[in-house]
DNA sequence: TGTACATCAGTGAACGCGCGTTCACTGATGTAC
DNA sequence: TGTACATCAGTGAACGCGCGTTCACTGATGTAC
C-alpha cells in the first residue's frame, strides 16, 4: 500500500465528481454509493468518511446543481431593468440547464433527496436560487427565506412555468430535438410569449 | 389448493388496485412487484400471466392517473364557454388531484414507467387527457396526436403551469398545507391570475 | 529535535436484504368432435 | 353426452444480483511537549 493511497485529499470533490459523471450518462438509477466508490478507487465504506450515507452525498450533487442555477441566474438578472427580455433570457438559460443536465435537473427535485431540504447545504442552495429571483422582482433585499413561496407570486409564477416546461421538456413530453440550442429557445419562446402577454388572449370572452 | 385459487378471474384489477393502494400509502420505493403479488395474495410469478414485467405494471397503474385527470378535464371544460373562470377551474381540479395522490402524480411523469410512454395504453391515455385541453382551447376535434404539443401553445403553456405547479406543491417547495382545500385553491388562484393576465404587469417597464 | 500519541482516512471482508425474473410444474377450464 | 386435449392461470423453489451499511483494522499525518 503505497504512500498515495492515504490522505489523498481530494477524495469528497472526487466522489461528487464522479457521481454527477455517472448520474449525467447513465442516470439515478446507476447512482449508487459502490458505483461512485468504485469510480473513484476507492473502497465503499471509504465514503462515509466524507458523506453519512448514500442520501447525503446525492444532496451534495444536488446542492450543485442549484448552484449552477443560482449563477445562471445572477448573470441574467443581476443589474438588469425590469423588462420582459430579461425574464425571456433567463427562461432560456434555464431550459437550456434542464436540457444539458436531465438527469441532475431530475435529481435536484427528486425524492431520493428530499429527506435533505432541510439540510443546511441542499436547502440553503435552493432557497438562494429562488431569492435571486424574487429580489430581481419585488427589488434586492426583498426575499426572507422564512417566508412562503405564495408570498412572492410573480417569482413564484415564474419558476412554476420554468419547472413544468423543464420536465415535460426532458421528459419527453414534447415531441423536439433537445440537443439543439434553436429547439429548446423556441419552446422558452412561445411559452414565455403567452405567460408574460397572458393565457387570455386566447379566450373568446377574457 | 381449492377450487377457488384458480381463475380468480380479477387477478389483474386486483393488482392494479393493489399497487396502486402501495403506491398512494408508502410511495414508489415500495412498489416491487413481489409486494404488489404479496397484497393480492398471490405468487410474484403469476403476475406475469398478466404484465410482461414490472414496469408494464407500473405503466397501467399511471395509465389510470391520466384517465383521473381526463376525467376531471372533461367535467370542467365539456360545453363551457372560453372564459377564464373555467381555467381556474381546471387548475383548481388538477391540483387537489396532484394534492390527492402525490405519489402517482409523480408516478405519471417518471422514469420508471418512460419506456412504455410508447405503449398503447399508457401513451393513448395521456394524449386523451392533453387532447381535451387542446379542443377546448382550439376548438373541438383540434388535437391531432402526430403533432408536437407545440402547436397547440395556449393548451401547451397551461399544462406547464400546472405540471410545474403540482410538483412544486408536492414535492413541498411551497410551504403549505397540502390537506387543505382553501390552501391549495389559493396556490392554485393566485399563480393562475398571473398567468391569465399577464406576468408583464409585475414588470415596470412593460 | 525527537518522540509519544491522538486523529484522520483509508482497507476489505462480511452482513442481510429484497428484488426481478425464470423454470418446470399442475390443476381447472373450455372446446372440438 | 362424454371424452380427449389444448390452453389458461396458477404454484413454489431457485437464480444471481448489487445494494447500503457495519466492523475491526491499520498506516499516515499532525501535534504537544
Amino acid at each position: 500500500m503505497s504512500r498515495k493511497d492515504y490522505h489523498k485529499g481530494n477524495v469528497r470533490e472526487g466522489l461528487i465528481e464522479a457521481a454527477e459523471r455517472v448520474l449525467h450518462d447513465e442516470g439515478l438509477v446507476a447512482l449508487s454509493l459502490r458505483r461512485v466508490a468504485r469510480e473513484v478507487g476507492v473502497a465503499p465504506s471509504a465514503v462515509y468518511n466524507h458523506f453519512k450515507n448514500r442520501e447525503a452525498l446525492l444532496a451534495a450533487v444536488a446542492a450543485d446543481g442549484y448552484r449552477q442555477i443560482a449563477e445562471l441566474e445572477l448573470a441574467a438578472y443581476s443589474g438588469q431593468s425590469k423588462s420582459a427580455a430579461v425574464v425571456r433570457g433567463v427562461a432560456r438559460d434555464y431550459l437550456h440547464f434542464a436540457a444539458a443536465n436531465p438527469n441532475l435537473y431530475r435529481l435536484m427535485f427528486s425524492h431520493d433527496v428530499v429527506g435533505y431540504r432541510s439540510d443546511p447545504e441542499l436547502g440553503q442552495a435552493g432557497d438562494r436560487s429562488f431569492g435571486i429571483s424574487v429580489d430581481w422582482w419585488y427589488g434586492s433585499g426583498s426575499y426572507d427565506p422564512g417566508q412562503t413561496a405564495l408570498e412572492y407570486p410573480y417569482a413564484m409564477s415564474v419558476w412554476a412555468i420554468l419547472h413544468g416546461l423543464a420536465l415535460q421538456m426532458i421528459d419527453g413530453l414534447v415531441t423536439m430535438d433537445l440537443s439543439k440550442r434553436e429547439s429548446v429557445d423556441k419552446l422558452a419562446d412561445t411559452v414565455m410569449d403567452i405567460f408574460l402577454e397572458g393565457a387570455s388572449l386566447g379566450l373568446v370572452d377574457k
